[in-house]
DNA sequence: GATGAATGAGCGTTCATTCAT
DNA sequence: GATGAATGAACGCTCATTCAT
């Protein structure tokens, strides 16, 4: 009995959690985590502003709790890429670049609250160490796919690609309507999923 | 006489408005507009509050100044571009990475300040019309020069390449210390400024 | 149980509300709408400033409060006067005549508040329409009223009256303990509650 | 020739002074005392905001000066009143109503201004006692001539009148262009300037 | 006498956060 | 768990006043 109501208990605050979270990320997203206040959050979540501070001590945890979610897939992609890790560079790059397409149509509102982010220090500052290391191992795994790819300059070649994937996504979550988004992935698939040519 | 008196105002205009521009600027491009207050500028700027509505109308007033004088860049960009179309697409393309790599370099804290402002819909929209012309105008350039050099898609190609600029700078105005930019450039001029090859 | 919760939520917001409106209209009264601050009226109540506006959007939503309930008595004032329409013009002015100053009398600030406003054009532009609704009315009535007492020119007359009521209440309001109320009201109704004579 | 130019200095002193008062009691009467810039007059009366401050030593003291001036009127009322008072008093209150009403309708600014302020203790509280000495005298005036047209309560009577005028004008510069003006005044004269009858 | 750049206290308002219930 | 009344610091902004020239 205390059981179930337990589990009744958890389901709700699971559920309450969810709808906070889904409407702090639409409204942080289309105005900004600055110009969105917490009365705004609760009456989109159906709940009171007080409850808030029972799931998150302020709106900075908040946030930090849905960009620590929305990085999960980071970690996802990593993992899956690791098992094709064997099929060859040019098929694991073709599978990061599609899946990462894939899942910033998915979730457009989070890589564009993401990006936005980057550009307020001290919003993000605290943090902004789990982001690097993951930005690290992005950086690492383009560094090893572009050297076994033939590039003379791995390194440099892993950042530009990196600064392309991230500049393509900015233009299409700032503007998703007009994008071609389709074409402009074609042609990074066949622009680097190649050996080097000299 | 009088104008003796006049010219000794505008001078003190005039220093004063270019602390207050340059304090903004930091600021702005460091924690972002919405973040940044009157306050703040004021003591950076080592004036009064007060003192900046002599000048602006308002903060968002000081934001347009201070954006309309960096987007002049662009004007000068395209203008010397032209001069070098008879050089063919190839030293065009390459004039335009390089100069706008140098932009960037010298002017970070504007870019950056600008690229973060594409975020804040409501804060840019009374300017934004001037800055879609702008940037449709990079996009017709980019469709030329990749159709002159024989891409098969110069639309997507245009949107790839203007997306790897704006990614590249993003990543580098966030962390210049650790960007290898000169290399990346290099990279750039390398892989975009040449014929189209299968 | 979520009623109770309701009803005492309820209370508490009518207590702060009446605190609010109590201590702004004394102090709009006493120094005018501009010449008082909300941090003033939050003092007065006893408050916080911020809460104010949980129940009032803006300063001048907290005066059109205020301003609405106290007119309420011109149209209980209407209602009761039709009742007495058939007891003559004499009676009917005779009751308006002492009931206005029994109003005043009891409400002061009020008054004083709502006379102050004529001299603010600004301020009650916004809901002008609707007293000027009520001044029209009284103005029909005073017309009405000095034509079947036989008066020769019914509406100067009523006008004449109407300043008269404005003016005696205005000086009452201004130095109400010097002010001989009792003795003018006796001069009005002598004066004014009879046929016309020549 | 210091003689001249003293003159001159003291000629322009005037001008720019009596531009000022003028520029200023339109804008009090109209915008009101605490909605009214010193930057506004500055501009209005062509002058910088620095000079004010050469004339008047607050906006406050501006203020009283403008009050005062216009409240002379009040002085040469009475001395005017005074040859008259042999002429009966019928003739002298006339005379006085006649003349109030023109000098209202001439200086309709002044008058608005001045009404408004009796609602602004903190502002006119300064002054208050100079107006409250011509105010008695005003009253006593009123009380020796209904006294002298056999009125039984001449005090309440000179209260009524005073109170009558000052709603009156009140209505009129409140909305001069629907205003009666001219039959209300011929009824004023009709009503008071004769003997007291029952 | 005349200027206007500069100041700073104070305004109306917002909003993250607390807490009694 | 859930509510929303209440707080107070901070915001953008205004403006009477000062003062070097």
């Amino acid at each position: 009995m205390s059981e179930k109501r337990q589990a009744r208990f958890e389901m709700l605050r699971q559920t309450s959690k969810e709808r906070i979270e889904t409407a702090a990320l639409e409204l942080f997203a289309q105005n900004g985590f600055g110009h969105t206040s917490i009365s705004q959050i609760a009456k989109a979540a159906g709940i009171s502003k007080g409850l808030m501070y029972n799931y998150y001590e302020s709106k900075k945890e908040l946030l930090k709790a849905i960009v620590r979610k929305g990085t999960n897939f980071g970690d996802r992609l990593m993992e899956a890429g690791a098992e094709l890790a064997n099929k060859g560079p040019e098929q694991l790059l073709k599978f990061l670049i599609e899946a990462s397409f894939a899942e910033v149509e998915k979730n457009m509102a989070f890589w564009k609250l993401l990006t936005s982010l980057a550009f307020q220090e001290d919003v993000l500052k605290t943090m902004s160490d789990e982001l690097d290391v993951k930005k690290q191992e992005h950086l690492e795994t383009g560094k090893t796919i572009f050297s076994q790819l033939g590039y003379p300059d791995p390194e440099a070649q892993a950042m530009l690609f990196g600064g392309t994937m991230d500049g393509v996504f900015m233009h299409y979550v700032l503007a998703p309507n007009h994008y071609p988004i389709k074409e402009v992935k074609e042609l990074m698939v066949q622009q680097y999923c190649k050996k080097y040519e000299k």
